[in-house]
DNA sequence: TATGAATAAAGTGTCGACAATATAGCCGCT
DNA sequence: AGCGGCTATATTGTCGACACTTTATTCATA
């Protein structure tokens, strides 16, 4: 999954890659509180360390700090997920908006081309691929925004966040052929440089991903 | 400007909201490198303190840093200004859409009479309270989303970037009338419970204010 | 003179210890 | 027995010193 080129020199980089990704595949539960001087004798890291890495992860929205009283883990929470998903619409939609004004040919074709690999794997009905496919997809339309804030703000910001919810809820499923058309009228209007069908597409289908999560999370928080 | 319920408990806190206020008004000027040791020494905190002060700087994007180099200040630049305002379109056009399902009737009552006290002041022809009370009246119908991670995201966020942009650009200006029929256009779609247009409104509001900065802005950047 | 390596200087990253604050448990009081 | 205040404990906040990395300087060599 590490797409992203994050590479850690620092010691306070690997801590927070790995508490993150603890945090975001539930080995570490939602809820639970980071105790910093338990952490800096688990990772053998001075508390100094540690600390830097929280403060990370709180601008990553998976912790929450309080003064003078410690870190918890964010609970996921059905409000959190309605809310999380409306700023995803919001980002990503502009996002594919920008991504059609910005995207090179050559882009929008290894986009494409993308998508028709894609399809081979769906064939073959691997669900997790499925999963890795999606997030791929979404992941090139932000970069191909070419808006470092917004680029940052989904990447760095909240998409651990969303894959916390995912991974956490059993999201590997169905909505798989469905949602590969979406992404594939998404590419054909980004390919248009049909800026608004471009972000109203994205919308509809991050809406949708929503709903489709919404129902599934009622007997699960 | 300290409508933000923003109280410094620790140390950390005040050297943030003081290097904060500093990076804003320009007393540090954007693009500068912001040393450890120097700051530790004119704050009288230690390094630690100014570290974890300089961490959350780079969470608001008003600082950069690089493993093993430093911190400076980010610089100001107009294809940054229009990356700002495209994610201020995204998110603030989801908060006027929100705000106009979940506000309550009070609320929208204080807020057309914000507008209206706000219209007697624009007739003085006072532009620095025109520029608070737009500010104002942003920041309400953002808290008027009661979507938290909204609210987190544009007020911890971006809000002090653009700020930073308006105060260096010296942005207090003209689009005093026309910005403050835009304002209640809004609020009318809002106490309408129109989302649709309250969104849409909002864009517009923020595009055309996005225009307006960057006509002014060719010759000082 | 220009180039490159070796070295010195400065700055950031990390550490362990101390200070300040919040939480838990105990004791006395009503 | 229940409640409020106090003490003890544990955790976070802050500090100064050391280790490592980067950058600037110096010096030798082609």
């Amino acid at each position: 999954m590490e797409f992203f080129s994050e590479k850690a020199v620092t010691a306070a980089d690997k801590t927070f890659f790995q508490l993150r990704k603890e945090i975001v595949e539930g080995e570490i539960p939602s809820g639970s509180k980071l105790s910093e001087t338990e952490l800096s004798t688990k990772y053998s890291v001075s508390r100094a360390v540690i600390r830097e890495a929280i403060n990370r992860l709180e601008s990553c929205h998976l912790v929450e700090r309080k003064a003078n009283v410690g870190a918890r883990v964010v609970a996921l929470t059905p409000e959190g997920l309605v809310e999380l998903y409306q700023i995803r619409e919001a980002l990503e939609g502009m996002a594919a908006r920008q991504a059609a004004k910005n995207m090179s040919d050559e882009e929008i074709a290894d986009l494409t081309r993308l998508l028709t690999a894609h399809f081979q794997e769906v064939k073959t009905g691997d669900s997790y691929y499925q999963e890795a496919g999606d997030v791929d997809f979404h992941y090139r339309i932000i970069l191909g925004s070419k808006n470092k804030h917004l680029i940052g703000m989904l990447t760095d910001g909240i998409y651990h966040l969303v894959r916390m919810y995912r991974v956490q809820l059993g999201m590997a499923g169905p909505r798989v052929t469905t949602a590969f058309d979406e992404h594939q009228h998404i590419v054909k209007a980004i390919a248009n440089r049909d800026e608004e069908l471009a972000e109203l597409l994205m919308r509809r289908h991050i809406m949708y991903s929503k709903n489709n999560i919404e129902h599934k999370l009622v007997n699960k928080l």
